[in-house]
DNA sequence: TGACACTATTTCGGTGTCAAACTAATCTCA
DNA sequence: TGAGATTAGTTTGACACCGAAATAGTGTCA
């Protein structure tokens, strides 16, 4: 199951490691209060470059992206939401809503309704098609990309903790941590 | 310093978890192997989302991006590079780069020269503007960004950690922790 | 030495994203 | 009850990014 990661292309593979530069770097220059918060940033910058490459890579056969699989799947688990509310879950400004759902709903794989009672508010639901597409989508991503992370439960569930912290701190709601 | 986070607007404040949601989700579909891959994968995402955009707002005054933020800070600390060095430590392929580097040149910030022997090759250079606007730049990060981060030197190290795990399986050469 | 492979960069088309301006509907309360 | 504030969504403009094709220079080896 080797992707060939994020980019490679035509360049040559590095031969250093660009976060451990960095936070060398600023040791050097004299920053130590913030040489490990560069290192926080670009670890999870890369992190998830990483993994967002590799979920497209997946999706890619689909006709979908990552973020169009999120939407989507949203809308597998419920029975209509409001688009505000999509954005809200997501974490995506209104704009970034009308586009992705335009996106959507050309394919045919959700469908735009008015709200019964509120003439501001739009409602999307899933179709159908919309929802064997994310079924397929979901078993591959499954397979080839969530259970296959080089993290033990202890790490994965760490790591979450860890970005908890960040998350509350921007005033994110966040869960306690499971039992 | 509080600094408005990612994205709340005009939407509701979210009442629950999106991360947590999706874990017991996963759980409950009977995704046992993938359920915490989904929260790591979530995590990474909204973890890089909230400091990116904080980075963007600080930035914004500047008339700078953290993308082009950081080619410049790259070239501030090297005598002249390939645009495709440029690509390849800062993991983006040539087309990103060339555009970066058409706006940072157009900005006066960097200048391209011709490689003395090597007719294909590009190289790019930081100008003394650039050099004064990275340092403004760099401080600012450093005191609002990189130096508040709410997690200790040992958490942090642990969080670096974490992910060299999924950059190291991804093919990315990665420094062995430091002592 | 010349055809062919390889390398570096640019160009092009498409997405996802944000910020800000805009439109339209609803709500509030004096 | 009606003006002004608020809310939901759309539109527009800008940017970062990728993937693939195009361009141009360099290397290789039969």
């Amino acid at each position: 199951m080797m992707i060939e990661p994020s980019y490679i292309g035509s360049m040559s593979r590095l031969e250093y490691d660009p976060i451990d530069a960095s936070h060398r770097y600023w040791l050097a220059q004299g920053w130590e209060d913030s040489a490990d918060g560069v290192g926080v940033v670009i670890s999870l910058m890369r992190g998830w470059q990483i993994l967002l490459a590799r979920a497209n890579t997946l999706l890619r056969p689909l006709d979908l992206t990552f973020a169009r699989y999120q939407v989507l799947g949203l809308l597998r688990s419920s029975r209509g939401l409001t688009l505000g509310q999509v954005g809200t879950s997501l974490w995506v400004t209104p704009g970034t809503v009308t586009s992705s759902v335009d996106r959507l709903e050309a394919s045919g794989l959700i469908r735009r309704y008015p709200h019964p009672s509120d003439g501001r508010t739009v409602l999307a639901e899933i179709t159908p098609a919309g929802r064997r597409l994310f079924d397929k989508a979901v078993k591959t991503l499954n397979k080839e990309l969530f259970s296959t992370l080089p993290l033990s439960a202890e790490e994965s569930t760490h790591l979450v903790e860890l970005i908890a912290k960040i998350r509350a701190e921007a005033g994110d709601q966040v869960a306690r941590a499971e039992p």
